[in-house]
DNA sequence: TTCGAAGGCGGGAATTTTTCCTGATGGTGA
DNA sequence: TCACCATCAGGAAAAATTCCCGCCTTCGAA
Protein backbone atom coordinates (compact mmCIF):
# COMPACT_ATOMS: atom_id res chain seq x y z
CA UNK A 1 0.00 0.00 0.00
CA UNK A 2 2.57 2.38 -0.81
CA UNK A 3 2.87 4.42 -3.42
CA UNK A 4 5.29 2.96 -5.99
CA UNK A 5 2.83 0.10 -5.53
CA UNK A 6 -0.71 2.47 -5.95
CA UNK A 7 -0.37 2.54 -10.25
CA UNK A 8 0.11 -1.04 -10.27
CA UNK A 9 -2.55 -2.23 -7.50
CA UNK A 10 -5.45 -4.29 -9.03
CA UNK A 11 -8.92 -2.45 -8.31
CA UNK A 12 -11.68 -5.06 -7.81
CA UNK A 13 -15.40 -4.48 -8.27
CA UNK A 14 -17.59 -6.79 -6.14
CA UNK A 15 -21.06 -8.38 -7.11
CA UNK A 16 -22.80 -10.64 -4.88
CA UNK A 17 -26.00 -10.19 -3.19
CA UNK A 18 -25.23 -11.99 -0.37
CA UNK A 19 -23.42 -8.83 2.07
CA UNK A 20 -21.56 -11.91 3.98
CA UNK A 21 -19.85 -13.55 1.45
CA UNK A 22 -19.01 -9.64 -0.17
CA UNK A 23 -17.47 -9.45 3.19
CA UNK A 24 -15.51 -12.78 2.69
CA UNK A 25 -14.04 -11.84 -1.06
CA UNK A 26 -12.71 -8.37 0.46
CA UNK A 27 -10.87 -9.71 3.43
CA UNK A 28 -9.32 -12.47 1.27
CA UNK A 29 -8.40 -10.08 -1.89
CA UNK A 30 -7.44 -7.16 0.57
CA UNK A 31 -5.24 -9.37 2.14
CA UNK A 32 -2.99 -10.11 -0.61
CA UNK A 33 -0.41 -7.25 -2.06
CA UNK A 34 -1.68 -4.93 -4.88
CA UNK A 35 -5.34 -5.65 -5.11
CA UNK A 36 -7.45 -3.17 -3.68
CA UNK A 37 -11.36 -3.29 -3.46
CA UNK A 38 -13.03 -0.49 -5.16
CA UNK A 39 -16.28 -0.88 -4.55
CA UNK A 40 -19.53 -3.33 -4.30
CA UNK A 41 -22.98 -4.17 -5.52
CA UNK A 42 -25.68 -6.36 -4.50
CA UNK A 43 -27.79 -6.63 -7.60
CA UNK A 44 -27.20 -6.19 -11.60
CA UNK A 45 -28.37 -2.78 -11.69
CA UNK A 46 -26.71 -1.07 -9.09
CA UNK A 47 -23.60 -2.94 -10.59
CA UNK A 48 -23.71 -1.71 -13.89
CA UNK A 49 -24.25 1.96 -12.99
CA UNK A 50 -21.43 1.55 -10.49
CA UNK A 51 -19.02 -0.62 -13.10
CA UNK A 52 -19.22 2.54 -15.17
CA UNK A 53 -18.66 4.89 -12.63
CA UNK A 54 -15.63 3.23 -11.27
CA UNK A 55 -14.33 1.39 -14.08
CA UNK A 56 -12.41 -1.08 -12.21
CA UNK A 57 -9.67 -3.70 -13.56
CA UNK A 58 -11.46 -6.94 -12.34
CA UNK A 59 -15.02 -7.30 -11.78
CA UNK A 60 -15.72 -10.14 -9.27
CA UNK A 61 -19.77 -11.14 -10.17
CA UNK A 62 -21.77 -13.94 -8.55
CA UNK A 63 -23.79 -15.58 -10.88
CA UNK A 64 -26.81 -16.20 -8.86
CA UNK A 65 -28.66 -12.10 -8.58
CA UNK A 66 -31.85 -10.99 -7.53
CA UNK A 67 -32.57 -9.54 -10.55
CA UNK A 68 -31.37 -11.15 -13.45
CA UNK A 69 -28.54 -13.45 -13.68
CA UNK A 70 -24.89 -12.46 -13.53
CA UNK A 71 -24.27 -13.60 -17.02
CA UNK A 72 -27.22 -10.86 -18.09
CA UNK A 73 -25.36 -8.54 -16.28
CA UNK A 74 -21.82 -9.12 -17.60
CA UNK A 75 -23.25 -8.91 -21.07
CA UNK A 76 -24.57 -6.05 -20.55
CA UNK A 77 -21.13 -4.37 -19.35
CA UNK A 78 -19.17 -5.64 -22.27
CA UNK A 79 -21.65 -4.12 -24.53
CA UNK A 80 -20.77 -1.02 -22.58
CA UNK A 81 -17.21 -1.71 -22.59
CA UNK A 82 -15.47 -4.81 -24.50
CA UNK A 83 -12.41 -4.39 -22.48
CA UNK A 84 -14.19 -5.02 -19.30
CA UNK A 85 -12.82 -8.22 -17.30
CA UNK A 86 -15.05 -10.31 -15.81
CA UNK A 87 -14.24 -13.02 -13.33
CA UNK A 88 -17.58 -15.16 -12.75
CA UNK A 89 -17.41 -16.50 -9.15
CA UNK A 90 -20.11 -18.65 -8.47
CA UNK A 91 -21.85 -21.55 -6.40
CA UNK A 92 -22.32 -23.99 -9.37
CA UNK A 93 -20.10 -26.39 -10.04
CA UNK A 94 -21.99 -28.00 -13.20
CA UNK A 95 -19.99 -27.28 -15.83
CA UNK A 96 -22.35 -25.83 -18.11
CA UNK A 97 -22.02 -22.44 -16.12
CA UNK A 98 -18.94 -22.07 -16.88
CA UNK A 99 -19.23 -22.96 -20.26
CA UNK A 100 -22.31 -20.33 -20.66
CA UNK A 101 -20.14 -17.81 -18.05
CA UNK A 102 -17.27 -18.12 -21.01
CA UNK A 103 -19.40 -18.03 -24.04
CA UNK A 104 -20.45 -14.65 -23.10
CA UNK A 105 -17.53 -13.40 -22.01
CA UNK A 106 -16.20 -14.39 -18.94
CA UNK A 107 -12.32 -14.05 -18.82
CA UNK A 108 -12.54 -16.40 -15.84
CA UNK A 109 -14.49 -18.76 -13.62
CA UNK A 110 -13.93 -19.91 -10.18
CA UNK A 111 -16.78 -22.12 -8.27
CA UNK A 112 -16.83 -21.19 -4.15
CA UNK A 113 -15.69 -24.31 -3.36
CA UNK A 114 -12.53 -23.68 -4.41
CA UNK A 115 -9.46 -22.81 -2.00
CA UNK A 116 -9.57 -19.33 -1.55
CA UNK A 117 -6.07 -18.74 -2.85
CA UNK A 118 -7.24 -19.92 -6.29
CA UNK A 119 -9.28 -16.68 -6.03
CA UNK A 120 -6.94 -14.64 -5.42
CA UNK A 121 -4.78 -16.50 -8.13
CA UNK A 122 -7.87 -16.13 -10.41
CA UNK A 123 -8.15 -12.21 -9.66
CA UNK A 124 -4.41 -12.02 -11.15
CA UNK A 125 -4.47 -13.76 -13.98
CA UNK A 126 -7.89 -11.91 -15.26
CA UNK A 127 -6.16 -8.82 -14.56
CA UNK A 128 -3.56 -9.48 -16.63
CA UNK A 129 -5.97 -10.37 -19.58
CA UNK A 130 -5.80 -13.80 -19.71
CA UNK A 131 -7.92 -16.35 -18.88
CA UNK A 132 -8.67 -18.00 -15.53
CA UNK A 133 -10.06 -21.58 -15.18
CA UNK A 134 -10.25 -23.24 -11.45
CA UNK A 135 -8.50 -26.76 -11.83
CA UNK A 136 -12.21 -28.70 -11.00
CA UNK A 137 -13.92 -26.79 -13.27
CA UNK A 138 -11.51 -27.47 -16.24
CA UNK A 139 -11.59 -30.83 -15.29
CA UNK A 140 -15.48 -31.18 -15.68
CA UNK A 141 -15.52 -29.11 -19.04
CA UNK A 142 -12.93 -31.49 -20.71
CA UNK A 143 -14.95 -34.30 -19.14
CA UNK A 144 -18.61 -32.74 -20.71
CA UNK A 145 -17.22 -32.20 -24.74
CA UNK A 146 -15.47 -35.40 -24.64
CA UNK A 147 -18.40 -37.40 -23.50
CA UNK A 148 -20.65 -35.58 -25.52
CA UNK A 149 -23.01 -35.04 -22.52
CA UNK A 150 -25.87 -32.64 -22.65
CA UNK A 151 -27.12 -32.58 -26.56
CA UNK A 152 -30.26 -30.57 -25.03
CA UNK A 153 -29.31 -27.46 -22.80
CA UNK A 154 -26.70 -26.76 -25.83
CA UNK A 155 -29.54 -25.86 -28.60
CA UNK A 156 -31.24 -23.02 -26.68
CA UNK A 157 -30.15 -19.78 -26.84
CA UNK A 158 -28.99 -17.74 -24.60
CA UNK A 159 -32.44 -15.87 -24.08
CA UNK A 160 -34.24 -19.52 -23.85
CA UNK A 161 -31.83 -20.68 -21.42
CA UNK A 162 -32.07 -18.08 -19.18
CA UNK A 163 -35.80 -18.28 -19.07
CA UNK A 164 -35.98 -22.51 -19.00
CA UNK A 165 -33.72 -21.55 -15.61
CA UNK A 166 -36.21 -19.32 -13.97
CA UNK A 167 -39.41 -21.67 -15.34
CA UNK A 168 -37.32 -24.66 -13.58
CA UNK A 169 -36.99 -22.07 -10.38
CA UNK A 170 -40.94 -21.95 -10.78
CA UNK A 171 -41.16 -18.96 -11.74
CA UNK A 172 -44.80 -18.16 -13.61
CA UNK A 173 -44.16 -16.78 -16.91
CA UNK A 174 -45.52 -13.34 -15.63
CA UNK A 175 -42.74 -13.04 -12.90
CA UNK A 176 -40.53 -13.81 -15.27
CA UNK A 177 -41.51 -10.77 -17.80
CA UNK A 178 -40.87 -8.46 -14.88
CA UNK A 179 -37.55 -10.21 -14.06
CA UNK A 180 -36.50 -9.97 -17.90
CA UNK A 181 -38.24 -6.70 -18.28
CA UNK A 182 -40.09 -8.52 -21.32
CA UNK A 183 -43.63 -8.81 -22.40
CA UNK A 184 -45.66 -11.81 -21.45
CA UNK A 185 -46.05 -13.36 -25.28
CA UNK A 186 -42.44 -13.04 -25.89
CA UNK A 187 -41.24 -14.96 -22.39
CA UNK A 188 -44.21 -17.28 -23.30
CA UNK A 189 -43.18 -18.11 -26.95
CA UNK A 190 -39.61 -18.67 -25.68
CA UNK A 191 -41.65 -21.13 -23.33
CA UNK A 192 -42.65 -22.94 -26.55
CA UNK A 193 -39.72 -22.99 -27.93
CA UNK A 194 -37.71 -24.46 -25.25
CA UNK A 195 -40.11 -27.43 -24.87
CA UNK A 196 -40.21 -27.80 -28.28
CA UNK A 197 -35.96 -27.83 -28.76
CA UNK A 198 -35.90 -30.17 -25.73
CA UNK A 199 -38.54 -32.53 -26.76
CA UNK A 200 -40.66 -31.80 -23.26
CA UNK A 201 -44.27 -32.67 -22.83
CA UNK A 202 -44.53 -30.88 -19.44
CA UNK A 203 -42.95 -28.54 -17.12
CA UNK A 204 -42.26 -31.77 -14.85
CA UNK A 205 -40.29 -32.93 -17.65
CA UNK A 206 -38.57 -29.79 -18.11
CA UNK A 207 -37.30 -29.44 -14.48
CA UNK A 208 -35.87 -33.06 -14.72
CA UNK A 209 -34.17 -32.68 -17.25
CA UNK A 210 -32.80 -29.32 -15.95
CA UNK A 211 -31.60 -31.42 -13.16
CA UNK A 212 -30.20 -34.53 -14.64
CA UNK A 213 -27.67 -31.23 -16.31
CA UNK A 214 -26.94 -29.65 -12.65
CA UNK A 215 -28.82 -26.61 -13.67
CA UNK A 216 -30.83 -26.34 -10.39
CA UNK A 217 -30.89 -22.83 -8.57
CA UNK A 218 -29.77 -19.84 -10.44
CA UNK B 1 -7.76 -17.31 27.53
CA UNK B 2 -7.36 -15.14 30.35
CA UNK B 3 -9.80 -16.28 32.84
CA UNK B 4 -11.63 -13.14 32.71
CA UNK B 5 -12.73 -12.90 29.21
CA UNK B 6 -13.21 -16.83 28.84
CA UNK B 7 -16.07 -17.11 30.53
CA UNK B 8 -17.56 -14.20 28.97
CA UNK B 9 -16.97 -14.58 25.11
CA UNK B 10 -19.74 -16.36 23.43
CA UNK B 11 -17.08 -18.95 21.63
CA UNK B 12 -18.63 -19.33 18.06
CA UNK B 13 -18.03 -22.66 16.09
CA UNK B 14 -18.68 -22.25 11.93
CA UNK B 15 -19.86 -24.97 9.26
CA UNK B 16 -19.76 -24.20 5.92
CA UNK B 17 -18.29 -25.13 2.82
CA UNK B 18 -16.91 -22.63 1.08
CA UNK B 19 -14.10 -21.26 2.90
CA UNK B 20 -14.84 -17.51 1.31
CA UNK B 21 -18.03 -17.46 3.38
CA UNK B 22 -16.33 -18.88 6.45
CA UNK B 23 -14.29 -15.96 6.19
CA UNK B 24 -17.21 -13.18 6.31
CA UNK B 25 -18.64 -14.78 8.74
CA UNK B 26 -15.43 -14.84 10.80
CA UNK B 27 -14.22 -11.27 10.13
CA UNK B 28 -18.03 -10.22 11.00
CA UNK B 29 -18.28 -12.16 14.01
CA UNK B 30 -15.22 -10.79 15.34
CA UNK B 31 -15.01 -7.71 14.74
CA UNK B 32 -18.27 -7.38 17.32
CA UNK B 33 -16.94 -7.73 20.93
CA UNK B 34 -17.14 -10.70 23.27
CA UNK B 35 -17.49 -12.74 20.51
CA UNK B 36 -14.74 -15.33 19.49
CA UNK B 37 -14.26 -17.89 16.61
CA UNK B 38 -13.15 -21.26 18.62
CA UNK B 39 -13.28 -23.42 14.84
CA UNK B 40 -14.27 -24.21 11.40
CA UNK B 41 -15.26 -26.94 9.25
CA UNK B 42 -16.50 -27.52 5.59
CA UNK B 43 -18.24 -30.45 6.14
CA UNK B 44 -20.23 -32.39 8.27
CA UNK B 45 -18.38 -35.39 9.62
CA UNK B 46 -15.76 -32.53 11.02
CA UNK B 47 -18.51 -30.48 12.50
CA UNK B 48 -19.18 -33.35 14.36
CA UNK B 49 -15.54 -34.38 15.61
CA UNK B 50 -14.71 -30.95 16.62
CA UNK B 51 -18.13 -29.54 18.14
CA UNK B 52 -17.48 -32.26 20.60
CA UNK B 53 -13.74 -31.19 21.17
CA UNK B 54 -14.32 -27.52 21.39
CA UNK B 55 -17.63 -28.10 23.01
CA UNK B 56 -18.81 -24.01 21.62
CA UNK B 57 -21.39 -21.66 22.96
CA UNK B 58 -23.09 -21.55 19.56
CA UNK B 59 -23.19 -23.40 16.27
CA UNK B 60 -23.06 -21.43 12.97
CA UNK B 61 -24.03 -23.79 10.29
CA UNK B 62 -24.70 -23.38 6.74
CA UNK B 63 -27.31 -26.21 5.57
CA UNK B 64 -25.69 -26.74 2.69
CA UNK B 65 -22.72 -29.17 3.00
CA UNK B 66 -21.23 -31.25 0.70
CA UNK B 67 -21.47 -34.32 2.61
CA UNK B 68 -25.26 -34.77 4.55
CA UNK B 69 -27.28 -31.59 4.79
CA UNK B 70 -26.41 -29.01 7.85
CA UNK B 71 -29.81 -29.84 9.49
CA UNK B 72 -28.55 -33.97 9.92
CA UNK B 73 -25.44 -32.57 11.43
CA UNK B 74 -27.27 -30.56 13.79
CA UNK B 75 -29.40 -33.59 14.79
CA UNK B 76 -26.39 -35.40 15.56
CA UNK B 77 -24.97 -32.90 17.52
CA UNK B 78 -27.73 -32.15 19.31
CA UNK B 79 -28.59 -36.28 20.24
CA UNK B 80 -25.46 -35.73 21.76
CA UNK B 81 -25.61 -32.48 23.26
CA UNK B 82 -28.49 -31.47 23.72
CA UNK B 83 -28.03 -28.18 25.01
CA UNK B 84 -26.11 -27.22 22.01
CA UNK B 85 -27.13 -24.05 20.54
CA UNK B 86 -26.62 -24.43 16.54
CA UNK B 87 -27.89 -20.81 14.44
CA UNK B 88 -28.94 -21.99 11.08
CA UNK B 89 -27.54 -19.47 8.36
CA UNK B 90 -28.80 -20.44 4.94
CA UNK B 91 -28.71 -19.21 1.38
CA UNK B 92 -32.67 -20.43 1.02
CA UNK B 93 -35.30 -18.19 1.09
CA UNK B 94 -37.99 -20.28 1.19
CA UNK B 95 -39.49 -20.92 4.83
CA UNK B 96 -40.10 -24.78 4.50
CA UNK B 97 -36.22 -24.42 5.05
CA UNK B 98 -36.65 -22.92 8.28
CA UNK B 99 -39.51 -24.58 8.99
CA UNK B 100 -37.36 -27.93 9.00
CA UNK B 101 -34.29 -26.08 10.93
CA UNK B 102 -36.70 -25.23 13.99
CA UNK B 103 -38.60 -28.56 13.89
CA UNK B 104 -35.11 -30.29 14.11
CA UNK B 105 -34.13 -28.14 17.05
CA UNK B 106 -32.12 -25.12 15.73
CA UNK B 107 -31.94 -22.32 17.97
CA UNK B 108 -32.08 -19.64 15.18
CA UNK B 109 -32.67 -19.41 10.83
CA UNK B 110 -30.54 -16.37 9.52
CA UNK B 111 -30.74 -16.14 5.69
CA UNK B 112 -27.55 -14.97 3.78
CA UNK B 113 -29.19 -12.18 2.32
CA UNK B 114 -29.85 -10.81 5.55
CA UNK B 115 -28.03 -7.40 6.56
CA UNK B 116 -24.65 -8.24 8.59
CA UNK B 117 -25.45 -7.26 11.56
CA UNK B 118 -28.70 -10.04 11.83
CA UNK B 119 -26.46 -12.26 11.63
CA UNK B 120 -24.27 -11.11 14.60
CA UNK B 121 -27.66 -9.96 16.81
CA UNK B 122 -29.09 -13.65 15.86
CA UNK B 123 -25.13 -15.10 17.40
CA UNK B 124 -25.58 -13.01 20.21
CA UNK B 125 -29.59 -13.96 21.07
CA UNK B 126 -28.92 -17.25 20.57
CA UNK B 127 -25.98 -17.49 23.30
CA UNK B 128 -28.70 -16.58 25.52
CA UNK B 129 -30.66 -19.39 24.72
CA UNK B 130 -33.27 -17.62 23.22
CA UNK B 131 -35.03 -18.14 19.94
CA UNK B 132 -34.07 -15.89 16.56
CA UNK B 133 -35.75 -15.85 13.58
CA UNK B 134 -34.83 -13.21 10.92
CA UNK B 135 -37.37 -10.53 9.96
CA UNK B 136 -38.04 -11.79 6.43
CA UNK B 137 -37.86 -15.53 7.64
CA UNK B 138 -40.70 -14.93 9.84
CA UNK B 139 -42.98 -12.38 7.64
CA UNK B 140 -42.22 -16.06 5.11
CA UNK B 141 -43.31 -18.38 8.11
CA UNK B 142 -46.23 -16.35 8.63
CA UNK B 143 -48.06 -15.75 5.32
CA UNK B 144 -47.28 -19.21 4.70
CA UNK B 145 -49.33 -20.34 7.67
CA UNK B 146 -51.71 -18.27 7.31
CA UNK B 147 -52.19 -19.24 3.38
CA UNK B 148 -52.86 -22.11 4.29
CA UNK B 149 -49.47 -23.21 2.39
CA UNK B 150 -47.37 -26.20 2.04
CA UNK B 151 -48.90 -27.74 5.24
CA UNK B 152 -48.02 -30.66 3.53
CA UNK B 153 -48.60 -33.54 1.29
CA UNK B 154 -50.81 -34.92 4.06
CA UNK B 155 -53.89 -33.37 2.90
CA UNK B 156 -54.13 -34.26 0.14
CA UNK B 157 -56.36 -37.28 -0.38
CA UNK B 158 -55.41 -40.40 -1.43
CA UNK B 159 -55.73 -40.06 -5.50
CA UNK B 160 -54.70 -36.35 -5.46
CA UNK B 161 -52.04 -37.58 -4.26
CA UNK B 162 -51.88 -40.68 -6.86
CA UNK B 163 -52.26 -38.23 -9.29
CA UNK B 164 -49.70 -35.79 -7.96
CA UNK B 165 -46.63 -38.17 -8.22
CA UNK B 166 -47.65 -38.94 -11.83
CA UNK B 167 -47.96 -35.37 -12.82
CA UNK B 168 -44.25 -35.18 -10.71
CA UNK B 169 -42.70 -37.83 -12.68
CA UNK B 170 -43.63 -35.66 -16.15
CA UNK B 171 -46.80 -37.45 -17.60
CA UNK B 172 -49.14 -35.34 -18.91
CA UNK B 173 -53.10 -35.20 -17.79
CA UNK B 174 -54.01 -37.59 -21.00
CA UNK B 175 -51.50 -40.31 -19.65
CA UNK B 176 -52.29 -39.98 -16.14
CA UNK B 177 -56.10 -40.65 -17.55
CA UNK B 178 -55.05 -43.76 -19.36
CA UNK B 179 -53.11 -44.99 -16.54
CA UNK B 180 -55.55 -44.89 -13.70
CA UNK B 181 -58.69 -45.11 -15.95
CA UNK B 182 -60.15 -42.03 -15.90
CA UNK B 183 -61.52 -39.27 -18.08
CA UNK B 184 -59.23 -36.36 -18.53
CA UNK B 185 -61.77 -34.01 -17.42
CA UNK B 186 -61.13 -35.64 -13.66
CA UNK B 187 -57.62 -35.75 -13.65
CA UNK B 188 -57.43 -32.31 -14.58
CA UNK B 189 -60.03 -31.47 -11.70
CA UNK B 190 -57.56 -33.07 -9.57
CA UNK B 191 -54.30 -31.32 -10.21
CA UNK B 192 -56.39 -27.92 -10.05
CA UNK B 193 -57.19 -29.38 -6.16
CA UNK B 194 -53.77 -30.40 -5.93
CA UNK B 195 -52.71 -26.96 -6.84
CA UNK B 196 -54.86 -25.00 -4.86
CA UNK B 197 -53.80 -27.60 -1.89
CA UNK B 198 -50.25 -27.32 -1.87
CA UNK B 199 -50.74 -23.77 -2.73
CA UNK B 200 -48.39 -23.76 -5.71
CA UNK B 201 -48.60 -21.91 -8.82
CA UNK B 202 -46.52 -23.76 -11.43
CA UNK B 203 -45.29 -27.13 -11.92
CA UNK B 204 -42.40 -26.61 -11.58
CA UNK B 205 -43.24 -25.80 -7.80
CA UNK B 206 -45.05 -28.54 -7.29
CA UNK B 207 -42.20 -30.96 -8.48
CA UNK B 208 -39.54 -29.12 -6.19
CA UNK B 209 -42.04 -29.02 -3.11
CA UNK B 210 -42.84 -32.79 -3.74
CA UNK B 211 -38.78 -33.64 -3.88
CA UNK B 212 -38.16 -31.27 -0.84
CA UNK B 213 -41.07 -34.17 0.92
CA UNK B 214 -39.25 -37.10 -0.62
CA UNK B 215 -41.46 -37.69 -3.20
CA UNK B 216 -39.19 -38.37 -5.91
CA UNK B 217 -38.69 -42.30 -7.09
CA UNK B 218 -42.26 -43.89 -6.96
C1' DT C 1 -21.08 -3.35 -49.12
C1' DT C 2 -24.70 -6.33 -49.51
C1' DC C 3 -26.96 -10.32 -48.35
C1' DG C 4 -28.94 -13.84 -45.67
C1' DA C 5 -29.26 -16.44 -41.53
C1' DA C 6 -30.30 -16.28 -36.74
C1' DG C 7 -31.62 -14.34 -32.39
C1' DG C 8 -34.77 -11.54 -30.13
C1' DC C 9 -39.16 -9.21 -29.52
C1' DG C 10 -44.03 -9.30 -29.51
C1' DG C 11 -48.90 -9.16 -31.75
C1' DG C 12 -53.09 -12.04 -33.52
C1' DA C 13 -55.76 -16.01 -33.78
C1' DA C 14 -56.69 -20.69 -32.93
C1' DT C 15 -56.24 -24.20 -29.78
C1' DT C 16 -55.55 -26.42 -25.46
C1' DT C 17 -55.43 -26.36 -20.61
C1' DT C 18 -57.04 -24.89 -16.37
C1' DT C 19 -60.32 -23.17 -13.32
C1' DC C 20 -64.70 -22.88 -11.24
C1' DC C 21 -69.20 -24.50 -10.65
C1' DT C 22 -72.38 -28.06 -10.68
C1' DG C 23 -74.40 -32.61 -9.97
C1' DA C 24 -74.29 -37.72 -9.27
C1' DT C 25 -72.69 -41.68 -6.69
C1' DG C 26 -71.06 -44.54 -2.93
C1' DG C 27 -68.85 -45.16 1.52
C1' DT C 28 -68.40 -43.91 6.47
C1' DG C 29 -69.01 -42.53 11.04
C1' DA C 30 -72.05 -40.17 14.47
C1' DT D 1 -80.68 -42.13 8.89
C1' DC D 2 -78.07 -38.29 7.81
C1' DA D 3 -74.32 -35.40 7.13
C1' DC D 4 -69.99 -35.56 5.11
C1' DC D 5 -66.50 -36.41 2.01
C1' DA D 6 -64.00 -38.59 -1.69
C1' DT D 7 -64.54 -39.58 -6.31
C1' DC D 8 -66.00 -38.87 -10.86
C1' DA D 9 -67.23 -35.99 -14.64
C1' DG D 10 -69.53 -32.35 -17.60
C1' DG D 11 -70.19 -27.30 -19.11
C1' DA D 12 -68.74 -22.66 -19.42
C1' DA D 13 -65.48 -19.25 -18.79
C1' DA D 14 -60.86 -17.87 -18.22
C1' DA D 15 -56.13 -18.45 -18.94
C1' DA D 16 -52.19 -20.42 -21.05
C1' DT D 17 -49.99 -22.26 -25.02
C1' DT D 18 -49.04 -22.86 -29.71
C1' DC D 19 -48.34 -21.43 -34.30
C1' DC D 20 -47.94 -17.92 -37.44
C1' DC D 21 -46.45 -13.62 -38.73
C1' DG D 22 -43.60 -9.23 -39.15
C1' DC D 23 -40.06 -6.22 -37.62
C1' DC D 24 -35.46 -5.26 -35.74
C1' DT D 25 -30.54 -5.95 -34.95
C1' DT D 26 -26.28 -8.43 -35.33
C1' DC D 27 -22.87 -10.87 -37.60
C1' DG D 28 -20.30 -13.30 -40.79
C1' DA D 29 -19.69 -14.74 -45.56
C1' DA D 30 -19.69 -13.61 -50.34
Amino acid sequence: MNVDNAEKDITVFLVDDHSVVREGYRRLLERSAGIRITGEAANAADAYREFQRLNPDVVVMDISLPDVSGIEAMRHMLAREPRAKVLMFSMHEEPIFASRAFQAGALGYVTKASAPEVLVEAVRTVAQGKRYLSQDMAQALALQSVGGGEMGLKMLSNREFEVMRLLVAGDTISVIAEKLLLSYKTVANHQSAIRQKLGVETSAQLVQLAQRHGVVGL
